[in-house]
DNA sequence: GTCTATAAGGAGATAGAC
DNA sequence: GTCTATCTCCTTATAGAC
Protein backbone atom coordinates (compact mmCIF):
# COMPACT_ATOMS: atom_id res chain seq x y z
CA UNK A 1 0.00 0.00 0.00
CA UNK A 2 1.44 3.21 -0.92
CA UNK A 3 1.17 5.38 1.99
CA UNK A 4 1.26 8.52 0.10
CA UNK A 5 -1.79 8.30 -1.15
CA UNK A 6 -4.38 10.51 0.18
CA UNK A 7 -7.42 9.19 2.37
CA UNK A 8 -9.95 9.07 -0.17
CA UNK A 9 -7.81 7.23 -2.39
CA UNK A 10 -6.77 5.07 0.43
CA UNK A 11 -10.57 3.96 1.07
CA UNK A 12 -11.00 2.88 -2.64
CA UNK A 13 -8.16 0.87 -2.44
CA UNK A 14 -9.25 -1.16 0.73
CA UNK A 15 -12.73 -0.83 -0.22
CA UNK A 16 -11.62 -2.94 -3.39
CA UNK A 17 -9.60 -5.77 -1.68
CA UNK A 18 -12.51 -6.11 1.16
CA UNK A 19 -15.40 -6.08 -1.35
CA UNK A 20 -13.61 -8.32 -3.56
CA UNK A 21 -12.71 -10.77 -0.72
CA UNK A 22 -15.68 -10.59 0.85
CA UNK A 23 -18.63 -9.29 -1.01
CA UNK A 24 -20.52 -5.95 -0.20
CA UNK A 25 -22.81 -7.48 2.42
CA UNK A 26 -19.96 -8.85 3.69
CA UNK A 27 -18.02 -5.82 4.18
CA UNK A 28 -18.82 -3.11 6.70
CA UNK A 29 -17.80 0.16 6.17
CA UNK A 30 -16.62 -0.33 10.04
CA UNK A 31 -14.17 -2.43 8.78
CA UNK A 32 -12.77 -0.88 5.64
CA UNK A 33 -12.62 1.98 7.97
CA UNK A 34 -10.56 0.04 10.49
CA UNK A 35 -7.85 -1.65 7.86
CA UNK A 36 -7.58 1.88 6.09
CA UNK A 37 -6.68 3.38 9.95
CA UNK A 38 -9.38 6.01 10.51
CA UNK A 39 -12.81 6.05 11.82
CA UNK A 40 -15.96 5.23 10.04
CA UNK A 41 -17.58 8.37 10.15
CA UNK A 42 -14.69 9.30 7.68
CA UNK A 43 -15.93 6.93 4.85
CA UNK A 44 -19.22 8.48 4.80
CA UNK A 45 -17.74 11.87 4.43
CA UNK A 46 -16.23 11.12 1.41
CA UNK A 47 -19.00 8.85 -0.23
CA UNK A 48 -22.14 9.22 1.65
CA UNK A 49 -23.30 5.91 1.97
CA UNK A 50 -21.56 2.14 0.86
CA UNK A 51 -23.69 1.76 -1.91
CA UNK A 52 -22.09 4.71 -3.27
CA UNK A 53 -18.85 3.40 -2.57
CA UNK A 54 -19.54 0.62 -4.18
CA UNK A 55 -20.02 1.73 -7.66
CA UNK A 56 -17.22 4.64 -7.33
CA UNK A 57 -15.09 1.39 -6.65
CA UNK A 58 -16.42 -1.17 -9.45
CA UNK A 59 -17.55 1.32 -11.93
CA UNK A 60 -14.16 2.17 -13.18
CA UNK A 61 -12.74 -1.27 -12.78
CA UNK A 62 -15.69 -2.93 -15.19
CA UNK A 63 -15.09 0.42 -17.39
CA UNK A 64 -11.44 -1.04 -17.72
CA UNK A 65 -12.39 -4.90 -18.35
CA UNK A 66 -15.23 -4.04 -20.93
CA UNK A 67 -12.93 -1.44 -23.05
CA UNK A 68 -10.82 -3.94 -23.68
CA UNK A 69 -13.27 -6.92 -24.68
CA UNK A 70 -12.69 -6.66 -28.68
CA UNK A 71 -8.85 -6.68 -28.44
CA UNK A 72 -8.78 -10.34 -29.20
CA UNK A 73 -10.91 -10.37 -31.45
CA UNK A 74 -8.91 -7.39 -33.95
CA UNK A 75 -5.95 -10.04 -33.93
CA UNK A 76 -4.55 -11.28 -36.62
CA UNK A 77 -6.27 -15.18 -37.39
CA UNK A 78 -8.83 -16.86 -39.12
CA UNK A 79 -12.55 -17.57 -36.96
CA UNK A 80 -11.19 -20.24 -34.91
CA UNK A 81 -7.70 -18.29 -34.36
CA UNK A 82 -10.14 -15.62 -32.61
CA UNK A 83 -12.19 -17.85 -30.53
CA UNK A 84 -8.44 -19.06 -28.86
CA UNK A 85 -7.28 -15.71 -28.61
CA UNK A 86 -10.84 -14.46 -26.83
CA UNK A 87 -10.74 -17.68 -24.51
CA UNK A 88 -7.36 -16.84 -23.52
CA UNK A 89 -7.97 -13.15 -23.17
CA UNK A 90 -10.57 -14.26 -20.44
CA UNK A 91 -8.52 -16.56 -18.71
CA UNK A 92 -5.56 -14.28 -18.41
CA UNK A 93 -7.99 -11.50 -16.89
CA UNK A 94 -9.11 -13.40 -14.49
CA UNK A 95 -5.87 -14.94 -13.56
CA UNK A 96 -4.29 -11.35 -12.65
CA UNK A 97 -6.97 -11.09 -9.36
CA UNK A 98 -8.35 -15.10 -8.58
CA UNK A 99 -11.57 -12.89 -6.44
CA UNK A 100 -12.66 -11.03 -9.75
CA UNK A 101 -14.82 -14.30 -11.02
CA UNK A 102 -16.46 -15.38 -7.90
CA UNK A 103 -16.76 -12.12 -6.62
CA UNK A 104 -18.62 -10.81 -9.82
CA UNK A 105 -20.72 -14.03 -10.01
CA UNK A 106 -21.93 -14.04 -5.94
CA UNK A 107 -22.65 -10.01 -6.47
CA UNK A 108 -24.87 -10.84 -10.10
CA UNK A 109 -26.62 -13.26 -8.22
CA UNK A 110 -27.36 -11.28 -5.21
CA UNK A 111 -28.03 -8.08 -7.16
CA UNK A 112 -29.05 -8.84 -10.46
CA UNK A 113 -30.12 -5.39 -11.03
CA UNK A 114 -26.80 -3.88 -10.00
CA UNK A 115 -25.24 -5.79 -13.15
CA UNK A 116 -28.26 -4.89 -15.84
CA UNK A 117 -26.89 -1.47 -15.05
CA UNK A 118 -23.20 -2.44 -16.28
CA UNK A 119 -25.00 -3.95 -19.22
CA UNK A 120 -27.20 -0.99 -19.76
CA UNK A 121 -23.68 1.07 -19.72
CA UNK A 122 -21.76 -1.49 -22.13
CA UNK A 123 -24.71 -1.13 -24.62
CA UNK A 124 -25.10 2.62 -24.60
CA UNK A 125 -21.41 2.83 -25.53
CA UNK A 126 -21.29 3.24 -29.33
CA UNK A 127 -17.74 1.56 -29.77
CA UNK A 128 -18.26 -1.39 -27.31
CA UNK A 129 -21.12 -2.51 -28.57
CA UNK A 130 -19.96 -2.11 -32.05
CA UNK A 131 -17.09 -4.84 -30.80
CA UNK A 132 -19.83 -7.29 -30.03
CA UNK A 133 -21.85 -6.79 -33.39
CA UNK A 134 -18.81 -7.55 -34.96
CA UNK A 135 -18.52 -10.12 -32.95
CA UNK A 136 -21.92 -11.28 -34.51
CA UNK A 137 -21.04 -10.84 -37.78
CA UNK A 138 -18.42 -12.95 -37.53
CA UNK A 139 -20.30 -15.85 -36.19
CA UNK A 140 -22.63 -15.44 -39.01
CA UNK A 141 -20.17 -15.43 -41.83
CA UNK A 142 -18.83 -18.69 -40.54
CA UNK A 143 -21.63 -20.17 -40.38
CA UNK A 144 -22.60 -19.38 -43.96
CA UNK A 145 -19.06 -20.06 -45.17
CA UNK A 146 -19.85 -23.52 -43.75
CA UNK A 147 -16.62 -23.87 -41.41
CA UNK A 148 -18.72 -23.77 -38.17
CA UNK A 149 -22.40 -25.36 -37.27
CA UNK A 150 -25.59 -23.68 -36.78
CA UNK A 151 -25.01 -21.34 -33.42
CA UNK A 152 -25.63 -17.69 -31.62
CA UNK A 153 -22.77 -15.48 -31.46
CA UNK A 154 -24.26 -14.79 -27.78
CA UNK A 155 -24.57 -18.54 -27.12
CA UNK A 156 -21.07 -19.18 -28.21
CA UNK A 157 -20.48 -16.12 -26.37
CA UNK A 158 -22.13 -17.59 -22.86
CA UNK A 159 -20.49 -20.91 -23.53
CA UNK A 160 -16.85 -19.24 -23.88
CA UNK A 161 -17.48 -16.82 -20.53
CA UNK A 162 -19.37 -19.96 -18.70
CA UNK A 163 -16.87 -22.53 -18.89
CA UNK A 164 -14.03 -19.65 -18.35
CA UNK A 165 -15.57 -18.17 -14.98
CA UNK A 166 -16.66 -21.63 -13.47
CA UNK A 167 -13.09 -22.51 -14.16
CA UNK A 168 -12.01 -20.04 -11.58
CA UNK A 169 -14.79 -20.43 -9.00
CA UNK A 170 -14.07 -24.44 -8.63
CA UNK A 171 -10.26 -23.71 -8.43
CA UNK A 172 -9.29 -22.52 -4.74
CA UNK A 173 -11.73 -25.05 -3.65
CA UNK A 174 -12.16 -28.69 -4.81
CA UNK A 175 -8.13 -28.90 -5.87
CA UNK A 176 -5.85 -26.86 -3.66
CA UNK A 177 -7.95 -26.37 -0.62
CA UNK A 178 -5.91 -26.81 2.03
CA UNK A 179 -2.87 -25.90 1.09
CA UNK A 180 -1.87 -22.56 -1.23
CA UNK A 181 -0.21 -24.40 -3.52
CA UNK A 182 0.05 -22.26 -6.33
CA UNK A 183 1.98 -23.87 -8.20
CA UNK A 184 -0.60 -26.74 -8.57
CA UNK A 185 -3.09 -23.65 -9.14
CA UNK A 186 -1.68 -22.83 -12.46
CA UNK A 187 -1.02 -25.88 -13.60
CA UNK A 188 -4.69 -26.79 -12.91
CA UNK A 189 -6.03 -23.52 -14.98
CA UNK A 190 -3.40 -24.21 -17.39
CA UNK A 191 -5.14 -27.51 -18.09
CA UNK A 192 -8.48 -26.06 -17.49
CA UNK A 193 -8.03 -23.19 -20.85
CA UNK A 194 -6.44 -26.30 -22.87
CA UNK A 195 -9.74 -28.04 -21.97
CA UNK A 196 -12.20 -25.14 -22.93
CA UNK A 197 -10.32 -24.44 -26.06
CA UNK A 198 -10.35 -27.99 -26.94
CA UNK A 199 -13.96 -28.29 -26.23
CA UNK A 200 -15.44 -24.98 -27.77
CA UNK A 201 -12.95 -25.00 -31.10
CA UNK A 202 -14.05 -28.29 -31.67
CA UNK A 203 -17.70 -27.75 -30.54
CA UNK A 204 -18.29 -25.33 -33.37
CA UNK A 205 -16.74 -27.36 -36.15
CA UNK A 206 -19.58 -28.75 -38.56
CA UNK B 1 -48.36 -25.03 2.55
CA UNK B 2 -50.10 -27.69 4.50
CA UNK B 3 -51.67 -25.99 7.66
CA UNK B 4 -51.63 -29.55 9.37
CA UNK B 5 -47.86 -29.83 10.13
CA UNK B 6 -46.51 -29.04 13.14
CA UNK B 7 -44.27 -26.04 13.58
CA UNK B 8 -41.13 -28.05 13.28
CA UNK B 9 -41.76 -29.19 9.87
CA UNK B 10 -43.51 -25.74 8.73
CA UNK B 11 -40.31 -23.96 10.00
CA UNK B 12 -38.20 -26.64 7.93
CA UNK B 13 -40.54 -26.07 5.11
CA UNK B 14 -40.42 -21.94 4.95
CA UNK B 15 -36.25 -21.96 5.59
CA UNK B 16 -36.19 -24.15 2.86
CA UNK B 17 -37.59 -21.45 0.63
CA UNK B 18 -35.97 -18.06 2.22
CA UNK B 19 -33.57 -19.27 2.07
CA UNK B 20 -33.08 -20.54 -1.30
CA UNK B 21 -34.85 -17.32 -2.06
CA UNK B 22 -32.12 -14.42 -0.55
CA UNK B 23 -29.11 -16.77 0.37
CA UNK B 24 -28.13 -17.88 4.07
CA UNK B 25 -26.72 -14.32 5.50
CA UNK B 26 -29.83 -12.69 3.51
CA UNK B 27 -32.31 -14.80 5.55
CA UNK B 28 -32.82 -13.70 9.36
CA UNK B 29 -34.55 -15.89 11.66
CA UNK B 30 -36.94 -13.35 13.04
CA UNK B 31 -37.86 -13.32 9.12
CA UNK B 32 -38.46 -16.71 8.71
CA UNK B 33 -40.35 -16.66 12.72
CA UNK B 34 -43.00 -14.25 10.73
CA UNK B 35 -43.35 -16.49 7.00
CA UNK B 36 -43.80 -19.19 9.40
CA UNK B 37 -46.36 -17.42 11.69
CA UNK B 38 -44.37 -17.88 15.22
CA UNK B 39 -42.27 -16.41 16.92
CA UNK B 40 -38.47 -15.96 16.65
CA UNK B 41 -37.20 -17.91 20.17
CA UNK B 42 -39.18 -20.64 18.56
CA UNK B 43 -36.64 -20.89 15.77
CA UNK B 44 -34.06 -21.39 18.22
CA UNK B 45 -36.09 -23.62 20.41
CA UNK B 46 -36.21 -26.31 17.59
CA UNK B 47 -32.93 -25.93 15.87
CA UNK B 48 -30.85 -23.95 18.91
CA UNK B 49 -28.80 -21.61 15.98
CA UNK B 50 -29.49 -20.64 12.53
CA UNK B 51 -26.59 -22.79 11.19
CA UNK B 52 -28.06 -25.91 12.15
CA UNK B 53 -31.16 -25.31 10.85
CA UNK B 54 -29.49 -24.97 7.42
CA UNK B 55 -28.03 -28.18 7.79
CA UNK B 56 -31.09 -29.60 8.84
CA UNK B 57 -32.87 -28.07 5.80
CA UNK B 58 -30.24 -29.21 2.79
CA UNK B 59 -28.29 -31.87 4.17
CA UNK B 60 -31.38 -33.80 2.92
CA UNK B 61 -31.68 -32.30 -0.30
CA UNK B 62 -28.53 -32.53 -1.71
CA UNK B 63 -28.53 -36.24 -0.57
CA UNK B 64 -31.52 -36.91 -2.54
CA UNK B 65 -29.92 -34.87 -5.43
CA UNK B 66 -26.98 -36.92 -5.16
CA UNK B 67 -28.65 -40.22 -4.69
CA UNK B 68 -29.72 -39.89 -8.45
CA UNK B 69 -26.85 -38.45 -10.16
CA UNK B 70 -25.81 -42.41 -11.25
CA UNK B 71 -29.26 -42.64 -13.35
CA UNK B 72 -28.60 -41.08 -16.45
CA UNK B 73 -25.22 -42.75 -17.06
CA UNK B 74 -27.50 -45.97 -16.51
CA UNK B 75 -29.89 -45.72 -19.01
CA UNK B 76 -29.50 -47.71 -22.17
CA UNK B 77 -27.34 -46.39 -25.17
CA UNK B 78 -23.67 -45.58 -26.16
CA UNK B 79 -21.57 -43.33 -24.70
CA UNK B 80 -23.04 -40.29 -26.48
CA UNK B 81 -26.29 -41.22 -25.36
CA UNK B 82 -25.26 -41.49 -21.72
CA UNK B 83 -23.62 -37.94 -21.48
CA UNK B 84 -26.73 -36.49 -23.79
CA UNK B 85 -29.11 -38.22 -20.99
CA UNK B 86 -26.83 -36.94 -18.26
CA UNK B 87 -27.21 -33.01 -19.42
CA UNK B 88 -31.21 -33.61 -19.83
CA UNK B 89 -31.25 -35.03 -16.25
CA UNK B 90 -29.29 -31.71 -14.91
CA UNK B 91 -31.40 -29.42 -16.87
CA UNK B 92 -34.46 -31.15 -15.61
CA UNK B 93 -33.00 -30.79 -12.18
CA UNK B 94 -32.25 -27.47 -11.66
CA UNK B 95 -35.53 -26.83 -13.81
CA UNK B 96 -37.77 -27.64 -11.35
CA UNK B 97 -36.53 -25.34 -9.22
CA UNK B 98 -35.04 -22.03 -10.57
CA UNK B 99 -33.66 -20.97 -7.42
CA UNK B 100 -31.92 -23.76 -7.02
CA UNK B 101 -28.76 -22.91 -9.34
CA UNK B 102 -27.91 -19.67 -8.16
CA UNK B 103 -28.60 -20.70 -4.61
CA UNK B 104 -26.19 -23.17 -4.54
CA UNK B 105 -23.52 -20.84 -6.69
CA UNK B 106 -23.96 -18.28 -4.32
CA UNK B 107 -23.63 -20.32 -1.00
CA UNK B 108 -20.86 -22.18 -2.98
CA UNK B 109 -18.49 -19.36 -3.28
CA UNK B 110 -19.48 -17.46 -0.04
CA UNK B 111 -18.75 -20.74 1.69
CA UNK B 112 -16.37 -23.11 0.20
CA UNK B 113 -15.71 -25.35 3.55
CA UNK B 114 -19.73 -26.16 3.82
CA UNK B 115 -19.98 -27.47 0.19
CA UNK B 116 -16.11 -29.67 0.56
CA UNK B 117 -18.48 -31.23 3.58
CA UNK B 118 -21.09 -32.21 1.21
CA UNK B 119 -18.44 -32.90 -1.08
CA UNK B 120 -16.64 -35.53 1.68
CA UNK B 121 -19.95 -36.98 2.79
CA UNK B 122 -20.55 -37.71 -1.23
CA UNK B 123 -17.15 -39.66 -1.73
CA UNK B 124 -17.29 -41.73 1.41
CA UNK B 125 -20.28 -43.24 0.24
CA UNK B 126 -19.32 -46.39 -1.88
CA UNK B 127 -22.40 -46.44 -3.79
CA UNK B 128 -21.80 -42.90 -5.18
CA UNK B 129 -18.66 -42.36 -5.49
CA UNK B 130 -18.26 -46.04 -7.07
CA UNK B 131 -20.96 -43.93 -9.50
CA UNK B 132 -18.52 -41.75 -10.28
CA UNK B 133 -16.08 -44.05 -11.04
CA UNK B 134 -17.73 -46.11 -13.29
CA UNK B 135 -18.14 -42.90 -15.35
CA UNK B 136 -14.21 -42.21 -15.03
CA UNK B 137 -14.03 -45.51 -16.27
CA UNK B 138 -16.36 -44.90 -19.56
CA UNK B 139 -14.72 -42.01 -20.53
CA UNK B 140 -10.98 -44.18 -20.24
CA UNK B 141 -12.76 -46.73 -22.35
CA UNK B 142 -14.29 -44.71 -25.07
CA UNK B 143 -10.69 -42.55 -24.88
CA UNK B 144 -8.78 -46.15 -25.81
CA UNK B 145 -11.41 -47.29 -28.72
CA UNK B 146 -11.13 -44.25 -29.91
CA UNK B 147 -14.40 -42.72 -30.37
CA UNK B 148 -13.44 -39.50 -28.37
CA UNK B 149 -10.38 -37.03 -28.01
CA UNK B 150 -7.90 -37.35 -24.64
CA UNK B 151 -9.99 -35.90 -21.80
CA UNK B 152 -10.14 -36.15 -18.09
CA UNK B 153 -13.65 -37.45 -16.64
CA UNK B 154 -13.56 -34.70 -13.90
CA UNK B 155 -13.14 -32.18 -16.63
CA UNK B 156 -15.78 -33.22 -19.01
CA UNK B 157 -18.13 -33.41 -15.64
CA UNK B 158 -17.33 -30.05 -15.05
CA UNK B 159 -17.70 -28.91 -18.68
CA UNK B 160 -20.95 -30.70 -18.40
CA UNK B 161 -22.18 -28.93 -14.88
CA UNK B 162 -20.31 -25.31 -15.70
CA UNK B 163 -22.49 -24.94 -18.71
CA UNK B 164 -25.97 -26.22 -16.93
CA UNK B 165 -25.39 -24.41 -14.28
CA UNK B 166 -24.48 -20.91 -15.91
CA UNK B 167 -27.69 -21.01 -18.45
CA UNK B 168 -29.97 -21.05 -14.63
CA UNK B 169 -27.84 -18.06 -13.68
CA UNK B 170 -28.15 -16.33 -16.21
CA UNK B 171 -31.79 -16.77 -17.01
CA UNK B 172 -33.91 -14.57 -14.94
CA UNK B 173 -31.48 -12.23 -15.58
CA UNK B 174 -30.77 -11.04 -19.26
CA UNK B 175 -33.04 -12.08 -20.49
CA UNK B 176 -36.41 -12.21 -19.10
CA UNK B 177 -35.37 -9.76 -16.27
CA UNK B 178 -38.51 -7.12 -16.65
CA UNK B 179 -41.28 -9.40 -17.99
CA UNK B 180 -42.06 -12.57 -15.70
CA UNK B 181 -42.85 -14.65 -18.83
CA UNK B 182 -42.51 -18.23 -18.19
CA UNK B 183 -42.47 -19.12 -21.84
CA UNK B 184 -39.80 -17.03 -22.86
CA UNK B 185 -37.83 -18.78 -20.07
CA UNK B 186 -39.01 -22.50 -21.21
CA UNK B 187 -38.19 -21.15 -24.86
CA UNK B 188 -34.47 -19.84 -23.76
CA UNK B 189 -33.64 -22.80 -21.62
CA UNK B 190 -34.41 -25.37 -24.25
CA UNK B 191 -32.11 -23.29 -26.37
CA UNK B 192 -28.78 -23.26 -24.10
CA UNK B 193 -30.00 -27.37 -23.60
CA UNK B 194 -29.35 -27.70 -27.23
CA UNK B 195 -26.71 -25.66 -27.15
CA UNK B 196 -24.75 -27.06 -24.54
CA UNK B 197 -25.59 -30.44 -25.71
CA UNK B 198 -24.46 -29.72 -29.39
CA UNK B 199 -21.14 -28.00 -27.72
CA UNK B 200 -20.61 -31.24 -25.33
CA UNK B 201 -21.05 -34.07 -27.91
CA UNK B 202 -19.53 -32.30 -31.21
CA UNK B 203 -16.19 -31.66 -28.54
CA UNK B 204 -15.54 -34.66 -27.59
CA UNK B 205 -15.33 -36.35 -30.02
CA UNK B 206 -12.07 -37.14 -31.99
C1' DG C 1 -44.39 -26.14 23.44
C1' DT C 2 -45.01 -21.37 22.96
C1' DC C 3 -44.74 -16.92 24.42
C1' DT C 4 -42.64 -12.00 25.86
C1' DA C 5 -38.79 -9.62 27.05
C1' DT C 6 -34.27 -8.72 26.72
C1' DA C 7 -29.39 -9.28 26.36
C1' DA C 8 -25.36 -8.27 23.58
C1' DG C 9 -23.65 -6.86 19.59
C1' DG C 10 -23.14 -5.04 14.84
C1' DA C 11 -24.79 -2.41 11.05
C1' DG C 12 -25.15 2.35 8.34
C1' DA C 13 -25.58 6.99 8.88
C1' DT C 14 -25.46 11.70 11.06
C1' DA C 15 -24.48 15.73 14.44
C1' DG C 16 -21.41 18.47 16.08
C1' DA C 17 -16.74 19.44 18.36
C1' DC C 18 -12.20 20.68 16.93
C1' DG D 1 -10.70 17.14 7.03
C1' DT D 2 -10.98 14.25 10.94
C1' DC D 3 -12.63 13.01 15.16
C1' DT D 4 -16.02 11.17 19.06
C1' DA D 5 -20.44 10.23 20.29
C1' DT D 6 -24.74 8.79 19.26
C1' DC D 7 -29.16 7.50 16.90
C1' DT D 8 -31.86 3.96 14.97
C1' DC D 9 -32.47 -0.31 13.46
C1' DC D 10 -31.61 -5.09 12.98
C1' DT D 11 -29.28 -9.34 14.06
C1' DT D 12 -28.77 -14.08 16.85
C1' DA D 13 -29.52 -16.08 20.98
C1' DT D 14 -31.23 -16.82 25.74
C1' DA D 15 -34.03 -16.36 30.25
C1' DG D 16 -37.95 -17.14 32.25
C1' DA D 17 -43.23 -16.79 32.52
C1' DC D 18 -47.17 -19.54 31.35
Amino acid sequence: MDKNQNIEERILWVAERLFLEKGFSGTSTTEIAKAVGCNQALIHYYFRTKEKLFWDVFTPKMDHILDYLDTPLQEAGDFFQKIHNVIDFYFSILELDSRLAPFIVNELIMHPTRWSHFRDRFLRDERRSSAYRKFEKAVEDEIDRGTIREIQAIDLLMDIMSLTVSSFIVAPRGYALNECDSDERTKYLQRRKSDVIGLVLNGIKK
